[in-house]
DNA sequence: AAACTATATTCAGGCTTTTGAATATAAGGT
DNA sequence: ACCTTATATTCAAAAGCCTGAATATAGTTT
C-alpha cells in the first residue's frame, strides 16, 4: 500500500473507460473466460483481449490458462474494495449463463444436476 | 447511487492525473482556497484553475466564494471514501500553512492565539 | 472609477489514447 | 501433420487530452 500518485494516477487511466469498468464489474462475481466476457459485452474478440491486456498491464486483473481458456479475476482484495466503493457492494455473486456463448461454463451442467 | 459505466468512467477520467490526485489527497483534510493549493503544489495559478475545473466537472468537488478567495472541499462523503479506498485513510486533519501562501489561512492568527 | 488581487476561461499545438483491421500464437482434435 | 478454436499482439489513422500562453472576470481597496 502508500502508492505513488503516478502510479495511481496509473490505475485509474485503466479505469476510466466503460467497457473496461463493464468486464470488472462482470468480475466482480468470480473468474470468467474471455469468451464468456466477449458474449456478456457482445464486443468482438480482439477488442476484449484489448480491454483485458490494459487490465491487466495496470494490475487490475491476472489470468490463468486451462486448456484452450484464458480465465480472468481480480488481481486482489483491495481492487474489490475499490470497485465496491464505485460501484456500490451489491453483486450477484452467482454465474450468469448466456446464449450462444460456446465456453465450458456455459455449455456444460455438473453430474449431480444429472437425473 | 447506481452510477452508469459512463459516468463512473468520466469520474475516474478526472482522477487518472497526478496534479488532480495531489489537490484531492489535499481536500481529504478540509476545505482549501485556490492560493494555498497553488502554494501547496508549486504550480501557476492558471494550472491549478484548470485542474480544479476538471474535478468540479466530474462533481469530485465544489466550490464556495468569500471575498476574494474561492474554497474547495470534496463534493460529498462518497467520493471521501473513494479516496479512502485509494489513498489509505490516513489523514492528519490538520490544515498546514504554507510558507510564502498569501491566503487568510496562513497569514492570520484566531484572536485567543494573541497574548 | 481606477487599480489591484484572486481566480477562471479560451485557444492551439503537441502528445497520448482509442479502436478497427490484420496477423500471430497456443492448445486441442482428427 | 493439419485444421480448428481460443486468445493475443501489432499497427496506423482518427479522436481526444494536456498544458502553456494570453486574456477575462469578480471582488476589494483607494
Amino acid at each position: 500500500m502508500e502508492h505513488s500518485y503516478a502510479y495511481l494516477a496509473d490505475l485509474f487511466k485503466a479505469l476510466s473507460h466503460s467497457t473496461r469498468l463493464q468486464i470488472l464489474d462482470l468480475l466482480r462475481d468470480g473468474e470468467l473466460c474471455v469468451c464468456h466476457i466477449e458474449a456478456a459485452l457482445d464486443k468482438r474478440q480482439a477488442y476484449v483481449s484489448q480491454q483485458l491486456m490494459a487490465l491487466r498491464e495496470a494490475g487490475l486483473v491476472v489470468s490463468r490458462r486451462h486448456g484452450l481458456q484464458v480465465y480472468y479475476r481480480l488481481a486482489d482484495t483491495q481492487i474489490d474494495d475499490l470497485l465496491d466503493a464505485a460501484f456500490g457492494n451489491s453483486r450477484t455473486g452467482a454465474f450468469q449463463r448466456i446464449d450462444g456463448c460456446p465456453c465450458p461454463s456455459c455449455t456444460t451442467i455438473p453430474i449431480e444436476q444429472i437425473h
